[in-house]
DNA sequence: CCGACTTTGTGCGTCCGTTCACAAAGGCTT
DNA sequence: AAGCCTTTGTGAACGGACGCACAAAGTCGG
């Protein structure tokens, strides 16, 4: 369940203040979830729960630990050091979860050969070396778009069967794989969509009467359009 | 509809190959998703395809365009310039979509004053200044965990009513507010959790037999757990 | 001008996730 | 030791999304 993790969050929280057992109520509401979703959610790994009582909290959270696979760890290489990438690369939150980065690779020239947190970056050509040698299961893609599918293709290809990507493209891949998509730029189009929503609808800042939507085949070669590119 | 991003963005793509027409399977297939939801949804903003042809790509992208607000500006704040918050401001896929990052806020004096993508950080003090003087409708919250709540309720009371967070916290809203989350140790946490169901299950790497989910009220004061603090 | 072919738009059955509500279970107090 | 009170675990109803499959609509060739 893609949930879990936020309970786990929680549920380090609350450690860290001292709470040896919470119920369902209170860990659904630091979780922001229903209750009864959080009790489905926990019975799905089995029950832990103390009826009458709650859970344990310390117990709970080595459950969850070991259901995620955090009990051990994972081998992660970021591929794309750009500003993403950087960025990334020095994100607290990925060791402290038992994700270790190996590897840092990077088609430009320019920046391989520098270290960044603490690893140098290599060349994307010795990608299927690093996969293989360092046991690299999960991949990060943050390339360009374009060298997106491309880097998947190798990746797929050197045994890595999950991959995290940010970059704007759909990736296609073989059904062993799974693949997890980021893509902040429509993040924020969603964002804007309830904004528009909330300020009356498309076009509320054009003429008002303008509200139904267009009949079918209207000429469209008069229609203005945005141009956007790809970053 | 949480998918209209991905098809304009296939739709994008298909104009630069100076595609004029597409029919549903074809931008279905670009898209990643089935030819018959394709159709429904774009049936949702009313109908603009012709039988026996498809959709016109340009009038397409436009009407996406327009029920996702592409066809205004956006005014974006961007608060905490951290690694993640510098990476986000110089984010070439907001201002290609009419996102304009109009502030740079920061908490720690030592980066206030410092230009980062054209643009000088400044106090976080100035939060209310910022978001009435530049209009910001959309505010990006890329603090410290321990932060966010705060930094998100002067957001709010501010006036501010879509917020793009990335702190691993559950922000707690008014209704009118809408909150996207952005978690990246969540996300490596969903693969990990799939990478060891590929793997056996949890345990795998233990005693086989171990397997059974345990028992209730199972002692757990020995339990093993990992320790995971917050980035 | 007509018929065959292509592609849209959608009615309908299916399935999965969510939520309510309650019975069973366990602790705690007296 | 017994009953009360809290909280879990889950059966069942609900709702929404998804995909199939087909009729309606429109194009294009002859």
């Amino acid at each position: 369940m893609a949930r879990l993790p936020v309970y786990l969050r929680a549920l380090h929280n609350l450690q860290e203040l001292g709470v040896a057992t919470v119920s369902s109520e209170e860990l659904a509401a630091a979780a922001g979830v229903n209750s009864a979703k959080l009790r489905k959610d926990l019975s799905h790994l089995g029950s832990y729960g103390t009826r009458g009582v709650g859970y344990q909290v310390e117990y709970l959270v080595y459950q969850i630990s070991r259901e995620l696979g955090l009990t051990q760890d994972w081998v992660v290489a970021i591929i794309g050091v750009g500003n993403l990438g950087r960025a990334l690369s020095g994100y607290g939150g990925f060791a402290s979860r038992g994700f270790r980065v190996a590897a840092l690779l990077d088609a430009d020239t320019r920046v391989v050969g520098r270290r960044i947190s603490g690893l140098t970056v290599e060349h994307i050509d010795k990608l299927e070396t690093v996969v293989k040698d360092r046991e690299v299961s999960i991949a990060v893609i943050a390339t360009p778009a374009g060298a997106a599918q491309a880097v998947c293709d190798r990746l797929v290809e050197a045994g890595v069967t999950s991959i995290l990507n940010f970059a704007p493209v759909v990736l296609s891949v073989p059904d062993s794989v799974e693949v997890r998509k980021v893509d902040l730029s429509i993040e924020l189009q969603i964002l804007a969509f309830h904004e528009q929503r909330k300020a009356g609808g498309p076009m509320a800042d054009q003429i008002v009467g303008d509200y139904a939507p267009l009949r079918r085949n209207d000429p469209p070669e008069s229609a203005p359009y945005v141009e956007a590119v790809d970053a």
